[in-house]
DNA sequence: TATTGTTATACTCTATAACTATA
DNA sequence: TATAGTTATAGAGTATAACAATA
């Protein structure tokens, strides 16, 4: 019953779940995945200009216009003149978005331990390992398809 | 460096990459993730009320009514009227819809063996039973959270 | 009355193209 | 001329509510 179907398959389903369970927990501080990619996006790089997320997240410029404005419109983050390039607005977070990606984080870090946690070491290796070996072919897989 | 957080963050990495893989050979063929769902579970189900496929993919009545617009008006399904009871559509994979299903099945299949294939196999199960473990404990986890 | 599916309406994410302001 | 961001427009997925046809 094991074998390489099943693993592909067991852990894209876990994938959706803990994303699903994201999805909720991010509703209930009014977010949602989009919305809260872009937060973490500045929770990691500071104030950035639109132009820096729309690169970031590999999504259009309009795109990354909507999610600020819906990001503004809730208090996570303002938009801020360039100090010097007047064209370019930094998007900066609140001090209550700043907490929400905090916490958000937090969350996330409690979930990993909540699976992970009291397992034998080796075997989270071994899983780890396998893994990153799997990552490595995926990714040398599409580089010779995308050419 | 390695830990419950790089063995959840990997996780949620490769189904990221695989999910955005597998939309792009979904847009190919004329289909979206959406739409693909439905005909798997067609393939595997057979033709079947509406209602049947709203339940099975939870979402809401009206979003299958679209999602089979859409699939009936790119030719992978039809609507069949029910023998008995005629408010009952039934969704019917065409000659195409089944071919394109066994395809992607197939495909999936192929990138499971690209990805796993030659490990040591006592590697993939212990790999395997980790993920077993790990959703196990996840269902525990909501199940108590949903109350 | 209850169920199946559709129509009406709305929100979110996404994209391309045209445009404005600035560099 | 090139870049940053917005407006205009469109398509996909999703939802709830009201409704028609049928059971």
């Amino acid at each position: 019953m094991t074998g390489p179907d099943t693993a592909l398959d067991r852990t894209l389903e876990l994938a959706v779940l803990v994303n699903e369970d994201m999805d909720r927990a991010l509703a209930t501080d009014g977010l949602t995945r989009s919305r809260a990619h872009v937060l973490f996006e500045l929770h990691h790089r500071g104030p950035v200009p639109q132009r820096t997320l729309s690169t970031a997240l590999q999504v259009s410029a309009r795109n990354i216009t909507g999610l600020v404005d819906a990001l503004v419109a809730t208090g996570f983050v303002t938009r801020e003149p360039h100090p010097t390039d007047r064209r370019v607005v930094l998007v900066t977070p609140t001090e209550h978005g700043a907490r929400t990606a905090a916490t958000l984080a937090a969350g996330r870090h409690q979930l990993a331990s909540a699976l992970f946690d009291g397992m034998p070491a080796n075997r989270v290796a071994t899983y780890t390992e396998v893994l990153d070996e799997v990552l490595a072919r995926f990714r040398e897989l599409t580089a010779a398809t995308a050419r």
